[in-house]
DNA sequence: CGAGAGATTGACCCTCTTCAATTTTTGTGG
DNA sequence: CCACAAAAATTGAAGAGGGTCAATCTCTCG
């Protein structure tokens, strides 16, 4: 789930003078590296690489050249069911490492796509490998960050396997808020970035029913929606849609 | 996918002496360990624990104390969706890795139980930490498998997310298949080792309707199925069931 | 050989999809 | 800044895929 705490507050840290909100920095304090390791981490990143809306930041099948962390925006990942079926298999925030999809074999399984104007900082790989070889705790955090991909997967698969469409899309509200609130951010009012047919995809729902239980919801009085702007009026009881059974 | 090939002629390594089809032992050799590396590796593995039919490899919340491979049988792992509803998260056959779960918070996310009796060989994941640190060959490869479990994680993903009832079954059974062959077995005639119940849970159906999409491939000579003993006469239909919607 | 779990098949029903019409939002150019 | 077009979202009605319930059959395995 790579949340990652960033608040203006707990950074300290000189590297940050750089550019300041960049998850890699943030990615290597959590990683408990000595000052020298720091620098010699922090010397390889490649900071604020803008994107445009819509943008690739990498295709399905691409040689894996680089990992990134979003500084800024959101994006969004799927893989292609090479018969025109896709399935977003995640939603990227500030904060989150992409391109663990590459690690298996060097080429992108994902595509990942801007969902708005964001920026990413980047590592080359090959500079990434290296580090991680002569950095022990850079190993181990790594390690860590493709562990709590796989945990989140598997709570993806639950989702999808055994929920239905009210439950999954309550779900969806709830895993969102609560990496907002990781983030610093509102975690009760929030923007979704993207679309119902999105929302849709990654649910294994149709975009209707996700509009029928975002309405559905919001007639509980669970959450509050306009178009986009979301509010989380009753997180308990969202919880409890999540929880049980019908 | 973790798969990994085991062939009695391509095991000419001494190691084997001590338990022949180790998938620990063929693990570490795809790492492409030093002799003196793999002397140590093989040092550290706790051969041939057995277990009995539906015995219970670890629970789902215990703390990760070892990682293991299976030696002999077939097991599978579920995440417990806290109100009864459970998940089936993979299905594991001989040389897959078990513990990938608990490497996000060193508690295992996941239920392991076998199918039938069982054996496979671990290793404390103390003894396995120490070895991914000394040794830079055998962390590549760890990173690796963690990458495989990912990649496989988003194709079930795609599948839950975007296939009907029978595009599912199909590509379960193909993926048995190429799982099979990848361990030398017979990849056209096999026995499933799981319940129709399993399954469906597996694949987000009920068991119903595994039997009833079962049934309907076999109308269409693309297999045949007598209980659990499965014959894939036209494995490319099946492909084809796989990739053409609807 | 018998009991109990597992598998198959049928009938009905419900959730979600599909199709369609309308409204709202977004984005672009005059 | 407004106007317009295009995209996105909402809502309704109808239909289907798969779930549910139930009866029967078939395998294990003691």
């Amino acid at each position: 789930m790579n949340t990652i705490r960033i608040t203006k507050d707990a950074r300290p840290d000189p590297l940050f003078d750089d550019c300041p909100d960049c998850g890699f920095i943030a990615w290597g304090l959590c990683a408990q590296l000595t000052v020298r390791e720091s620098a010699e981490f922090g010397k390889r990143i490649e900071h604020r690489r803008p994107r445009k809306n819509l943008e690739h930041l990498h295709r399905a099948g691409a040689v894996l050249t680089s990992l990134y962390i979003i500084r800024d925006g959101f994006m969004k990942s799927m893989v292609d069911g090479n018969n025109g079926r896709d399935q977003i298999t995640g939603f990227l925030m500030p904060g989150d490492l992409i391109g663990m999809d590459a690690i298996a074999t060097g080429r992108h399984q994902c595509s990942t796509i801007a969902l708005k104007d964001s920026s990413v900082c980047g590592m080359a790989f090959a500079d990434f490998e290296q580090l991680t070889r002569d950095i022990p705790a850079l190993q181990q955090h790594f390690q860590q960050t493709l562990g709590c991909e796989i945990a989140r997967d598997h709570g993806m698969m639950l989702l999808l396997g055994a929920m239905r469409a009210e439950e999954r899309v309550a779900a969806f509200l709830l895993n969102l808020s609560r990496r907002f609130a990781a983030r610093g951010l509102p975690e009760h009012h929030f923007c979704l970035p993207m679309t119902r047919q999105d929302i849709g995809n990654y649910l294994g729902l149709t975009l209707e029913t996700v509009s029928r239980a975002f309405s559905h919801l919001a007639d509980q009085q669970h959450i509050a929606i306009h178009g986009r702007d979301v509010e989380i009026r009753n997180a308990e009881a969202l919880n409890k849609v999540v929880r049980s059974n019908h």
